[in-house]
DNA sequence: AACAGCGTCAACCGCATCCAC
DNA sequence: AGTGGATGCGGTTGACGCTGT
């Protein structure tokens, strides 16, 4: 006998997500915290399945999210993750926190596999016509990344070299230099989703003053973190001036939830430390790491070890020095790794 | 102006994994 | 150790918008 269904079929709405139900759902989040899915239809009155309500937050209205234009260090980063982990859009995702994995795994579809494909039949191409010349190009990029180790090192779920995107470190390079007509702009959906949630909102917050969501958006942000669990009673010094764009668009940035950032980024925590395949991968670079280290390397990771903290891996150092040592990733190791990289 | 073809992306589905009991 | 529920993840779909004819 299969599973039954997460959810009731019957009574559940499915296709794109009013403005309404994102109050809604921002709402409740906003005094719960995320989590708990399956209360949320519940307690809500969403005509939804838990999981639809989960994908809505995650991937749509959990602050911190930045959409469309892909900028070209995200693109190179993609590439090399893609090319090292295969398809682990969530553990590709821990690495570029402001991108949502359905994300990534839509612009790799739709934007990067053809940038590849092409760049690398324009390679073969090339390959063919001068044989010489190329085979220099390829060990030369190569091997700018790979040091002395192999590619099936540095690929390790890769078997077939062929593959295009295992010749990432070539495509980067060939991304960065051909320099992308880049990315769709494709931001403006969200936009216009979200100055409708305000107009909505400005409506709402008329005949609702009193709740929540009315708290959540007059409070200041600092009333917000020392009273986590909503604190609706400390509402002094701020009006209730009704909610613009901007700040509705505030609400939903990161700086203004931390209270509920602690819970929400249960996920990208979870992707950055705990996510079984980051752990695998991890585990398996830190001894790969641990085996060719130089000095500095072995008191990085010597320090996480007694510090229990997961330590700067092979893959960050690697991405790091790949990458042009791009900010959110730097952000990202200064959190995982708390000690002096010096 | 109407239509077809194509690209994009939000959302769904089903399987995998985690976790509490 | 086994079981079942909850959640996470990746592949896929389908609606929508854009572009070319």
């Amino acid at each position: 006998m299969g599973r039954p269904p997460c959810c009731e079929k019957v009574g559940i709405k499915k296709g794109p997500w009013t403005p309404e139900e994102d109050i809604i759902l921002v709402s409740y989040i906003q005094e719960h915290g995320p989590g708990n899915w399956r209360a949320v239809p519940a307690n809500t009155g969403l005509l939804r399945c838990s999981k639809s309500c989960r994908l809505r937050w995650t991937n749509y209205l959990r602050p911190g999210i930045k959409r469309g234009n892909f900028t070209p260090h995200e693109e190179g980063m993609i590439i090399h993750l893609q090319a090292l982990l295969g398809n682990k859009w969530a553990a590709i995702a821990s690495y570029l926190p402001q991108r949502t994995d359905n994300d990534i795994k839509n612009y790799w579809n739709t934007h990067l596999k053809k940038k590849l494909k092409k760049i690398q039949s324009a390679v073969d191409h090339h390959q063919q016509q001068q044989p010489q010349a190329q085979n220099n190009i390829l060990g030369s990029s190569i091997s700018d990344s790979t040091t002395s180790n192999s590619t099936h090192h540095q690929y390790p779920h890769r078997n077939n070299v062929n593959d295009i995107t295992s010749h990432a470190s070539t495509t980067t390079l060939s991304l960065r230099s051909i320099n992308q007509s880049s990315s769709s702009s494709s931001g403006g959906i969200y936009a216009s989703s979200t100055e409708n949630i305000s107009r909505l909102l400005e409506g709402w917050m008329r005949t609702s003053p009193k709740s929540t969501y009315a708290n959540l958006v007059t409070k200041p942000s600092h009333d917000r973190e020392e009273n986590p669990k909503g604190g609706q009673d400390q509402d002094e010094g701020c009006d209730h001036d009704l909610l613009s764009h901007e700040a509705f668009q505030s609400i939903l940035s990161f700086d203004n939830l931390n209270n509920v950032n602690a819970a929400s980024w249960d996920r990208s925590s979870t992707t950055n430390c705990d996510s079984s395949s980051i752990k695998q991968v991890s585990q398996t670079q830190c001894s790969t790491a641990a085996a060719i280290a130089n000095e500095k390397d072995k008191h990085i990771i010597r320090a996480c070890e007694s510090t229990n903290t997961p330590p700067l891996s092979f893959l960050e150092k690697w991405l790091l020095d790949e990458s042009a040592a791009g900010q959110v990733l730097e952000d990202r190791m200064m959190e995982l790794s708390p000690i002096s990289l010096v």
